[in-house]
Parts: C-alpha cells; sequence; structure tokens
DNA sequence: CCCGCATCTGACAACGTTGTCCAGGCCCTA
DNA sequence: TAGGGCCTGGACAACGTTGTCAGATGCGGG
C-alpha cells in the first residue's frame, strides 16, 4: 500500500523533480538545489544524503526550467549550407570546440542554399533563445533579424556577409584569392582561361568571378563570353559547361573552379579530356596533391573561419565587442601541378 | 511621460513576452497565445490586433517555457566522434534531415573518441531534455544512460553497439565486409596482406580485423604478427605501421585498411613507394576513382545509416516500436584497381 | 543561564508559456 | 421578448528551477 503511493509519486515516465528529491531526502527544495549547484552553505552531512537521494532516483536537472529563470540557455546556434560538404564538417567543428570552451552547446542546421529555410532555421533558433548565432547565410536579407540582435542575440555572419543589416562578419578572401589563382594561371602562359562558379547570387561566386575578371583585366585579356560559365554546383551542369569551354573553335587553354565541388568534377572532366588543361581550383581537397598532376587550389581554412567567428561571437556576448567588424582571412596558393600546366598549342 | 513609461515595460535587452503583447493589444493572454499556436476561436479582427502587436513589439514565443509547460522539446541530440570527418558529415545530415521532417531541430556534439566527453555530452543533451538521442558510442559502458532511457528519452546507437545495455543499434556490416574485401585480394593472387586499423577497443575496428582474420583463415593463410597493426589514425603512426610491413624480409603484397583515414595515409604511402601493393580500404573516399590506380573500397553509405537510425528513433517516438533491435546495413565493394593489381614477385 | 551571532535551511515568488474552466455577449428560436 | 445554446475572451494554476529573505539551530561569550 505504501509502496503503491510511493510508486504513484514518480508517475512512470515523468521524470522525478527537485521536489521528489527533496521529499526523499527529507530536506528541502533549495537545499537540493544547493547541491545539484554546487553552492555552499550545505553541511556535508546533508549533501550526502541529498546526493544520495538524487542517485536514487537518477534526477537530472532540467535544463529549461533553469533557462527560464537564468535567461541564459548556453547554446549557440549555426546555420550553413550543408554538413556534409567537407568543407563545412571542419567549420562546424571548430565552432563546437570554441562554444565547448565557454560551456556551451551547439546546435547546427542546414539551410540548404535556401533563403526561406535559412530564416526558418534562425528563428527556430531563437525561439530556442540561442545565446548568440553563427549564421553562413543563404539569403540577401537580414532584416527579420534586427529585432532578435536588438534583444541581445550575439550574432556573427561567416564566409559571407550579411544582407540589409549591419553585422559581425568573417570572410575569407575571395577576391584576392581568386585573383591570384588566375593571375597564376596568366603568369603560365594561359590567356583563354574559364571560370566556373556557383550562383552568381552567391556572394562568394560573385566575388571570384570579380577576382577573375580583375586579373584578366590586369593582363590585358579580354574576357570572352563563352569563358565564364555562373549557376548550380551539381555535377551534371558543371560537366556540361567545362566540356563546352573545352570545344568550339577556340578552346579555353586553362580552368579556375570557383569551388571545391566545381573543383572535383572539372577533375573527372579533364581527366577523360585528351589534352591537358590546367586548373587551379578554389578550396583545398582531400587527395589533390595524390592526383596526376597534383591539383593546384587556393585554399583557404574553413576551420579558422569558424574559430574566428566563433570567438567574435563569445567576445560580443562577453560583452567586450562594441562595433560590428569585417574581418577577412587570407587565401593561400597551393601549387601541385595543374596549374603549372603550359597553354596545349 | 507616458512614452518613457512604455519603454519602461519592456526593458532594454529584455524580450517581449506575451503579457505584452496582450496588453498592447488590449486583450487577454490566453487570447495572444491562441493566435500565436493558431488555434481556434479568435475573431478575425482580434487577431489582426494581437499580429500588429506581435510585429509591432517583435516578439517572438520562448521555447523554453514553452518545453517545460508541454515536456517535448521537439529536438534530438547527436553525438558523433568528429563532425569534420568526411564519413560523419553526410551521417549527421542525413538524421537532421529526418529531424526536420518530424519537425524537430538537430543538437550535435562531437565526442573526439573520449568516452568521458560522450558521457559528458549525453547527459548534458539530456538535461536539455532532448526528445532523442542519436549516439555513435566511443566509450564502451552505457550503463549510465539507463535512467534516461527508462524516463523516455529515446536512444538510438548507430555504427558501434551500445555497452552493457539493451539498446536499438543501427550498424554496417564490418564483419563481412571487411571478410569480403581481404577475400578480393586473396582471389587476386595475394597471400601476405597486411592489415591497418583503428584502436582494438572500437567496435568497427574489432570487427573488420575479425573479418581480416576470417578471410585468411578461410584461404588457408596462417596471419603472421607482423601484418596486422591497430592503433590511433594518426598519420604518423599509421605511416610507420605500414612502412614496416612494406619493409623486412617478407614484406606484404597488399594491405587492407580499416577506414577513411587509414587509406589516404596508405595511399600516399604506397604513392612513395617502389613496388606496387595492392590495396583495399573500407569506406569510400573522395577521388578514389581518380587516382592512379583507383583506390578499391568497401564502401558503406554513411547516409544511409544516419537516416535509418533516425527513422527508428522516431518511430520509437511514436511509440510503435517495443523491443530493442540490432539492423545491419550491407555494404558493397567498390572495384577500381588498386584491388586487383597482381601480387609483386 | 541567557543573549547574540553565525551558519544552515526552507518557504515563497517569479521566469513565460499552455490547459482548464468560467463569464459574458450574441444570436436564434419559441 | 425571454430563454437557451454557442462562441469568444480572460483569470488562474501549473510546469521545474533559482533568487530572496526570513526562520531555525547551535555555539560561544558575558
Amino acid at each position: 500500500m505504501a509502496e503503491t503511493a510511493r510508486r504513484t509519486d514518480n508517475r512512470y515516465g515523468n521524470r522525478p523533480t527537485m521536489k521528489d528529491v527533496a521529499a526523499r531526502a527529507g530536506v528541502g527544495l533549495k537545499t537540493v538545489s544547493r547541491v545539484v549547484n554546487g553552492e555552499p552553505g550545505v553541511t556535508p552531512d546533508t549533501e550526502r544524503r541529498v546526493q544520495e537521494a538524487i542517485d536514487a532516483l537518477g534526477f537530472r536537472r532540467n535544463d529549461s526550467a533553469r533557462v527560464l529563470r537564468k535567461g541564459r540557455t548556453a547554446s549557440i546556434g549555426l546555420v550553413l549550407e550543408d554538413l556534409s560538404d567537407p568543407f563545412y564538417g571542419p567549420l562546424s567543428r571548430a565552432v563546437e570546440e570554441v562554444a565547448r570552451a565557454h560551456g556551451a552547446l551547439l546546435i547546427n542546421g542546414s539551410s540548404a542554399e535556401d533563403p526561406d529555410r535559412e530564416q526558418e532555421l534562425v528563428l527556430a533558433l531563437c525561439a530556442r533563445r540561442v545565446d548568440g548565432l553563427v549564421v553562413i547565410p543563404a539569403g540577401d536579407d537580414h532584416r527579420y533579424l534586427e529585432p532578435e540582435i536588438k534583444a541581445g542575440v550575439a550574432t556573427v555572419f561567416v564566409d559571407r556577409p550579411a544582407g540589409q543589416i549591419d553585422a559581425d562578419v568573417v570572410l575569407s578572401d575571395n577576391f584576392g584569392g581568386a585573383r591570384d589563382g588566375v593571375a597564376h594561371l596568366i603568369a603560365h602562359g594561359h590567356r583563354r582561361i574559364g571560370f566556373i562558379g556557383d550562383m552568381p547570387r552567391i556572394h562568394t561566386a560573385a566575388e571570384r568571378l570579380r577576382g577573375y575578371r580583375t586579373a584578366m583585366e590586369a593582363a590585358g585579356i579580354p574576357v570572352e563570353e563563352a569563358w565564364t560559365s555562373l549557376g548550380v554546383t551539381d555535377p551534371q551542369r558543371v560537366r556540361r559547361a567545362a566540356e563546352a569551354m573545352l570545344s568550339g573553335p577556340s578552346p579555353v587553354t586553362a580552368i579556375f573552379t570557383g569551388n571545391n565541388r566545381v573543383t572535383v568534377t572539372v577533375v573527372r572532366v579533364l581527366a577523360e579530356h585528351s589534352r591537358p588543361v590546367a586548373l587551379v581550383g578554389f578550396d583545398d581537397i582531400e587527395l589533390a596533391d595524390l592526383l596526376q598532376p597534383g591539383v593546384t587550389v587556393v585554399a583557404q581554412d574553413s576551420a579558422q573561419l569558424g574559430r574566428t567567428a566563433a570567438d567574435r561571437l563569445f567576445h560580443r556576448l562577453d560583452g567586450t565587442l562594441a562595433l560590428p567588424e569585417r574581418v577577412e582571412l587570407p587565401t593561400r596558393l597551393i601549387t601541385r601541378g595543374s596549374g603549372e600546366l603550359p597553354p596545349a598549342s
């Protein structure tokens, strides 16, 4: 009978609460709270009794209630394009490590390059009251974030700038990297150089194209319409674009690829191609050094991007930073052979 | 004066609450709740007034409070080894997609192959009251999860089984895949075959080694001590292990590598090696088809692993499933050349 | 022996939301 | 026109935790 009553106390499937622990230990609610949070002012004997009750009941503090009371969630959100892209994996991991160092958890979501989905995710994270947000934007209008930022959600944009609002942003030197990569091809004698990149509405794609154009212009080479192709990065489209550039009356002798996925596909196309074609790609790719020839790339450090952004975010949470800033990280040209091929006669 | 008073109502840095919205719209608290949640029983006119107040104040529902009240967080946790590993990126993404389809967010954490950190992460997620957990275990004792599971946290283990508890688990056929991969090498005339794998305490590593031994035994080949090497997968150790196998009085003529990271390093070692050495690796790797020779692999579909696990998890949350089950997904041998090299004489 | 103080403990309110329940107003019918 | 039913809106409690504050307990000094 007493057994039954006791069992009914902690309803099946319901977690024990501090109240249950307090009842079992024969102490007050607040004392349990003190023990759970390691606050001082509890005699060792009381603490032991409470701890025993906690272990016996399998009590675990409910962080939702805690958050509600304290206002901080100790979690940050990361919205990126696609976690399965090898560019974003290390970035996410780097953000997680910084968060961990600050005792925070990371919630991340993939926008799949869809602005609506980005907004949906960001607002869902805000509803969870994340302390901060790291966003790799898919859209180009982030005014919807203004009330959140004003309400104290620290926000840092990475890889691409925010649209229509003033916020911290951490970028790679997309323009300079692409310019130098293309200049590298020009220095090896190429003039007919193709550019295959992501959709033009994506900031990085536009910047890299600008770098390409600038390098060409600096060398006095007029860019022909047929040499540039921007669009989705799925293999089919990229393959068609590459094949188009490589055929026709005056084919390109070199290609600059706008990101890792494009590079991978173009490497495949070139492997099937009879003439050697020079290649420089934006983003490093695994095993690039073992291909024949090795793939020359403009490498950006995605982990460093993530780390820098997360550091900024936590500085902002500490109240250290004031004005939004724009940080630009350098890229690095890694020569491995493919960019040093001379133009086929 | 009135202005000042109004401003003080929503203290700076504090979010507006339903109370604030209700006051501004001149309605009751519950009416706001109804509008926010799309519940019926509100006249269009009232709804409009409430919506205007929401927009004007930039109100966003506090999900912590909601969770506290409702008991469900609509979020699941994923604990894996390292998000930056190309094997786990797609897995995480797949879990996220399933979660999204069920209206849930994904919180993930990297255990860095450290059992303590795994436990710390898992318990932190439980404190947030995630509805479910997908765990790629680093440790081999998960009894600490028992109270959580009993309390209703749906839990599915992936890639490796749980230790000391009975729980759902989704695995690849590590044993069969490795056995078939090694048999493939044997079929091409190899007898002196090396195995380089991850630390023996990791289930997948042990199973793959067992597959290797079984294949060798089936062919009547006694395995020499020097042919197997298990340990951390950092390039230095793997490189030393490979070089040791390839030198000495009777070097191996083929190597079976136990996961993607080992394969990458061994490919590098073999590229510098004079004699051709056959290679079959567990896990597919990007660009493996473009190397000379292409790398033959035993591929597992990490996205499918994640999807399967997440599906199971949500089935369990729906209360559809009863007993824990063990699901094993097949692997696929992809021949590309490196596994078909004949033994060097 | 009693008072005062320090130390430890517990009652209570509050965080922002949702579920329950009731009040009031409206319309329809007899 | 009165009565009944239906529909909308609001007051209130509860979720589990933490901060505040006051009460209890014990000990030492006067």
